[in-house]
DNA sequence: CATGAATGAGCTTTCATTCAT
DNA sequence: AATGAATGAAAGCTCATTCAT
C-alpha cells in the first residue's frame, strides 16, 4: 500500500482513536473514516481490508517502539542498564499515548486468532530484542549462567505487559513510568543479577 | 440460575468444548446447545444470555482452580514452597485440560472489555491467594522486605500466564509442568529469596 | 432444504413476483422477504443464499412445466401431435403466468454465468423431452431421416423462446397461445414433415 | 459523443475484451480504461456513462454486421440464396471474433431490462433485413404464401441465435460456419420452400 | 421444563462517477 | 484533453434471543 502518502498514517491514527474510544467491535470502518476525515471508500485505497488496518497499525506502532528502544539502549554498557532502559521506555511510551495503550492492551486482543497470529509475528521483533539483552547479560556474567532465555523473556515481557494492562484497566490512575525501577529490580533479581566483575 | 441442576454444568462443559474447537467468535449459542445436547432455547432457562455462560464458565473453573491450590498449599511451611505448589498446580491443571487451556489463554481474551472486566473480578480470588503467599514470604523473611506486593504479584501471574499462553500457541508441544521448577526459581529470585533463618 | 414446508413455496412465489415487478438486480432479499410476509432471516432457513432461491425457483417451475407437458403428450399418437401439444402447453403456461414469463424470459438471464450454467442444467430435462419427440418423428417416418437432432432441437426451442421473449417485451399485447399452430407448422416443415404412412 | 476520434473505438474494443475476459459484472469501468490504456476519467469524455459504452459497442458492431451482410446478399438472385448468405455471414463473423461472440451471446444478456430494450432497438435493423428476405421469398413464390413474416423471422433469428449461443457455451469446440447449410435447409423447409418457377 | 422456528438489526466492501489539477 | 484520487450509497447474510406450543 501507499505508506508514504499522508493519508496512510492519518487513517492509522484515526483507527487508534476510534478503537480506543468505541471498543474493537464498535469501531466500524465508517467510524474510522469519519475520525480520519475521509470517505469510507478512501480507506480501501490505502488498506486491503479492515484487518489490514489493524495489522498495519500494530506494525507501525511496534516499529516505532523497537526503533526508539534500540536507540536508547545503544549507549548503555551493561545488560542491566539496557533492561532498565527498555522497561522505562516501554512504560513511558505507552503512558504518553493512552489511546494506543488501550488499543494494544485491551482492544486488539479481541481480534480473531488469525489476526492475533499476525500480530505475534510483528511482536517477534520486540521479543528478539529482549533475548539479545538476556544473552548479553549471561555472557557478561551479570545474569546467572543457567538462565533459560525463553523463560526469562516470558518473565520480562509477561511482567511488563501485565503491569501495563493493569494500569489501563485501572483507568491509568497511577504513575506508570515510576514503576520502571522496581519492576527492573524484580526482573534482574529473577535473572540472578550480580554486579559485573570489574 | 439453577446451578445445581445437571444441565447447568452440562452447558458450561459444552461451551468449553465448543469454544476450544470452533474459536470464540464461531461458538454460536446454537453450537453450544448442540454440543450440550439441548435445544437453543433451553440455554436461556439456565443462563441470562451468552455472556452469562462465559462468566459462569470462568467462575466455575476458576473456583475449582483456587480450591484445588488452596488445599495443596495448606500443608506447606514456607512461602517459597507454597509458591512452587501454586506454579506446579496451575501448570498441571491446564496441561491436563487442553480445551480449558485454549479457552482461557486464547479464546476468552477475544471477549469485549465489559466481559473481561467481569472475568477480572473473578480472577481476583486467585490474585489474592498469590498476595497472601507474597506477604507471608515477606513476614517470614524469605522475601526482601521492600518487595512491592502488587508488582511481585504481576510478575508471578504475568510470567505463569505468558508461559501457558506460549505453550498453547505452540500447540502444547512441550512439557508444561516440567517448567514449574525453573519458573519458580526465577520468581523467588525476583522476590529476593533468601533461605529462611532457622 | 425443507421443501415440503409451506414457506418454501411461499418464498419462491414471492421471489417470482418481486423479480418480475422490480427487476433482477432490484429484487433484494429484503424485498422478497417482505413480499413473502416473512423476516429476512427466515429466507435463510429455507435457502442457502440468494442464488439458491433462484435456482430452486427455476427447478420448481421447470419441473411443473415438464410434468405438465409429459402428461399432455402421453396420449398423443404422432410426433407432430406431440410437438403441437408441447408448443401449445409451453405458450399457454407462460401466457397464464405473466410474472413467471417476465422472470424466465428477461430477468433470470441477467444472472451471472455460474447461475446460468446451473439453470441450463435444469433446462436439460426439457430439452431431452424435445429430443425424444424428434427421434420418434424420425423413427415413425414423420420427419426427414437425415434430420440433425441437435439442430432441430435448437430450432424448436429457439423459435418458441424467441417468440415468448418477443411477447413479453411487447408487454403481452398479442394472443400468445394462438401462435401455437402456425409455429408448429413452421417447425414440422423445418423437420421435413410428411404424413405418416397408414 | 466524439465518434470519429480514435479513442472512441479504442475504448469500445477494450470493452469487448474486458467483458469477454472478465464477464459482464466483473468488467468495471476501471478495467475497461486500463485495457484501453486511458485513465478512468477519460472514458467520460467519450461516453455519457457505462451503459452508453455498451449501447455504442452494440451499435458499432451490429452496424458492421448489417453492412457486411447487405453487401454480400446484394448480388444474390433468390431469397433462399440470400438467406443462406445471411446465415453463413452471421456464423462466420462471430466465429472469427470469439470475444465479440462471448459478449453478444452471453455477457450482454446479463444487462438490465432497460439496456436490453435499447439493444433490441439496435437489433431492429438486422431483423428488418431478415423480414425483407422473407417478403421477397413470398413474393417470388419461393416460400409459402401464408407464411407469417413475424413468426418466420423469429424462427430464423431464434435458430441462428440459439446455435451460436450453444457454440459459445461449448467453448467453440465445433465448426460453426459448417452449420450454415444444414441450418439453412431447416429454415427454408420451415418457410415452405419450393423451387422457384423458371 | 423443553423446544426450535422465526425474528431483524447491523456492517464491510465495491465501484460508477466527479472534479481539481 | 487527460488524469486518477476521492467519493458514498447500497445489500447480502449472521446469530443472539424470543415465545407459542
Amino acid at each position: 500500500m501507499k505508506k508514504n502518502k499522508p493519508k496512510y498514517m492519518q487513517i492509522i491514527d484515526a483507527a487508534v482513536v476510534a478503537i480506543a474510544e468505541n471498543g474493537y467491535h464498535q469501531a466500524q470502518v465508517s467510524k474510522i473514516a469519519r475520525q480520519a476525515g475521509v470517505a469510507d471508500g478512501t480507506i480501501y485505497l490505502y488498506f486491503k481490508n479492515k484487518e489490514d488496518i489493524l495489522i498495519s497499525l500494530f506494525q507501525e506502532k511496534m516499529g516505532y517502539f523497537v526503533e526508539n528502544i534500540e536507540e536508547k539502549i545503544a549507549g548503555k554498557e551493561t545488560a542491566a542498564e539496557k533492561l532498565l532502559m527498555l522497561v522505562e521506555t516501554h512504560l513511558t511510551l505507552l503512558s504518553e499515548d493512552r489511546h494506543l495503550a488501550i488499543v494494544t492492551q485491551l482492544e486488539l486482543r479481541q481480534s480473531n486468532k488469525d489476526l492475533r497470529l499476525k500480530i505475534n509475528e510483528v511482536l517477534k521483533g520486540y521479543l528478539t530484542m529482549i533475548d539479545r539483552i538476556i544473552l548479553e547479560g549471561i555472557e557478561k556474567n551479570e545474569f546467572i549462567s543457567t538462565l533459560d532465555i525463553r523463560l526469562a523473556r516470558q518473565m520480562i515481557f509477561g511482567t511488563i505487559d501485565e503491569t501495563v494492562t493493569s494500569w489501563v484497566m485501572n483507568e491509568q490512575k497511577f504513575d506508570l513510568p515510576a514503576l520502571a525501577k522496581p519492576i527492573h529490580q524484580l526482573l534482574i533479581n529473577g535473572c540472578g543479577y550480580r554486579q559485573p566483575v570489574m
